[in-house]
RNA sequence: GGCGGCUUAGCCAAGUGGUAAGGCAGAGGUCUGCAAAACCUCCAUUCUCCGGUUCAAAUCCGGAAGCCGCCUCCA
């Protein structure tokens, strides 16, 4: 089977090729860290999470740059008015969202570039792009000429020429050629304070635009295979990496160019005023844990907008929890007679979830294999009709998809206390004192275990 | 005004021509302490509506309705 992926610039599924066999390059728009990234953010990343771990469980050797914007007009603004510097202020967001990659089990990129670490090759870019005509500098901005570009607007398709010059036109770029050409450059004024860069084309900042173009650039190439984002940053953010890439370099800049939908709340836009915005950090204080965002931010299909309830946050725990008890509970089995159906079972799963994610990642027709499997193997599984061999085969395999869902919560050592409790209630039940063993189990789950009493004994789990 | 997407069971969600995956909820059952957890079984003659093409349509074509988004802050 084929890995076929959508591809927003041609608008078609088309065959995935990379461009060096073997290998995959790809570059990820990243966080402006100016504040905790929200839940929309983070489907956009888990996306990008599954593709790379799909792309290196089909054995491909993989160089992911995810780019820091690390200086703009809201970092300048919240910094200044937090009175710190503008790299203490961003370094404390930048940690935060490593930190939040970690709780939602998203597997670092191989660079982590920040704006401010490229000046130089930004300005080197924006030279070129002089010299060649397609930018050009008006009271220390530097502007790239859209007329110069003729494939512009072809990415969003968008027909330049049909463009209103709407009243979101700032006021103080009057001094554009067009209204549509976009700033590379923005010379230092007083609002900027101490935020600017001596360069050779002045002093100043870049715009947003040519990080993007030339942090890839210096990574990955002048010619690479994926590019990926949110939706809402096709245009114009990635038709001007599209226009000063291929502008600077007479050379295609991206084959593939994936893009995901957004996350609505509530069936709207999140924003701070509807009171239907949400931080990881926000549901995570509300006592999900970092796995279940994870399931449910990639369980719906990159390219579907998916409608985020607390409702569905709690459908996804179970989910979650039926996925994590099947591992543990088929771990903890002695095994029995085989019947001879579990390798067929178990190699269906493997080629069913193969065939789901070669397409376009159809990760939720990946996902009904897994429950398929997990049904099946239970059911063998409660005849006795489970070797040891084919347990160990079926547990492999969930552990092969495992590599790219990362939904296995692996269970860590308990406390000593708890782990008194638990005997204290396992006594209590011998003795036939239920009130007892209840008002324990009621405590323990407040702490977030979990307590099942089988035939081998009691087991206990955390809560995700 | 221009461009794009979506509408499948109570909720979420696959399925792009061959007769409706999966998860949650619900019902029944196994185990058990008439418990919890876990596990099993059942649960859409039908895919927003109206036409059309076809032996065959959720899937293709035309039309209607509703919803979401983009058109220079935005994952």
């Amino acid at each position: 089977m084929p890995l076929v992926f959508k591809n927003s610039f041609t608008r078609a599924k088309e065959e995935f090729k990379p461009i060096d066999d073997g290998k995959v390059r790809m570059y990820t728009c990243g966080p402006t860290v100016y504040g905790f990234a929200h839940i929309g953010n983070f489907r956009t990343f888990i996306f990008e999470d599954l593709l790379r771990r799909y792309l290196k469980y089909k054995g491909y050797e993989i160089t992911h740059v995810m780019n820091l914007t690390d200086i703009d007009d809201k970092t300048i603004r919240d910094s200044q008015a937090e009175g710190i510097s503008l790299k203490e202020f961003t370094t404390r967001y930048t940690k935060a969202f490593f930190e939040d990659l970690d709780t939602l089990g998203i597997e670092r990129a191989e660079h982590y570039p920040a704006a401010t670490d490229h000046v130089d090759e930004m300005v080197a870019m924006i030279k070129k792009l002089v010299e060649r005509g397609m930018a050009y500098e008006v009271d220390g901005n530097y502007y790239f000429k859209i007329a110069a570009f003729p494939n512009y607007g072809k990415l969003a398709n968008l027909d330049m020429a049909g463009l209103k010059a709407g009243a979101r036109v700032a006021s103080d770029e009057y001094e554009k050629d067009s209204v549509s050409d976009f700033a590379l450059w923005k010379a230092w004024d007083e609002a900027d304070g101490d935020v600017y860069f001596e360069t050779e084309i002045g002093k100043g900042r870049p715009g947003w635009h040519i990080e993007c173009s030339a942090m890839s650039m210096k990574y990955l190439g002048q010619h690479f295979d994926i590019h990926t984002g949110g939706v809402d940053n096709m245009f114009p953010h990635h038709e001007n990496e599209i226009a000063q890439s291929e502008g600077a370099n007479d050379k295609k800049f991206v084959n593939y160019w994936m893009h995901s939908e957004y996350l609505l709340v509530d069936g709207r836009k999140m924003s701070k005023s509807m009171g239907n915005f949400f931080t990881l950090r926000d549901i995570i204080e509300k006592g999900y844990s970092g796995v279940v965002m994870r399931y449910m931010l990639m369980a719906t299909h990159y390219r579907q907008q998916l409608n985020f309830t607390f409702d569905g946050l709690e459908a996804d725990r179970k989910a979650l929890d039926r996925y994590n008890d099947f591992i543990s509970n088929l771990s903890d089995y002695a095994g029995g007679e085989s019947s001879g159906e579990a390798s067929e079972i178990t190699k269906k799963l493997l080629t069913g979830f193969e065939t789901h994610l070669d397409d376009d990642l159809n990760i939720s027709g990946a996902l009904g294999d897994v429950f398929d499997f997990i049904r099946d193997i239970n059911r063998l599984k409660a005849e006795n009709k489970l070797s040891v061999e084919e347990r160990d085969e079926a547990l492999a395999a969930m552990r092969k998809i495992d590599t790219v869902l990362a939904f296995e919560q692996k269970q860590e050592m308990i406390d000593a206390d708890i782990e008194a409790l638990i005997v204290e209630r396992t006594e209590a039940r011998k003795s036939k004192d239920f009130a007892r063993a209840d008002e324990i189990r009621d405590e323990l789950l407040v702490q977030g275990i979990v307590l099942e009493d089988t035939a081998q004994g009691v087991k206990w789990k955390r809560k995700v």
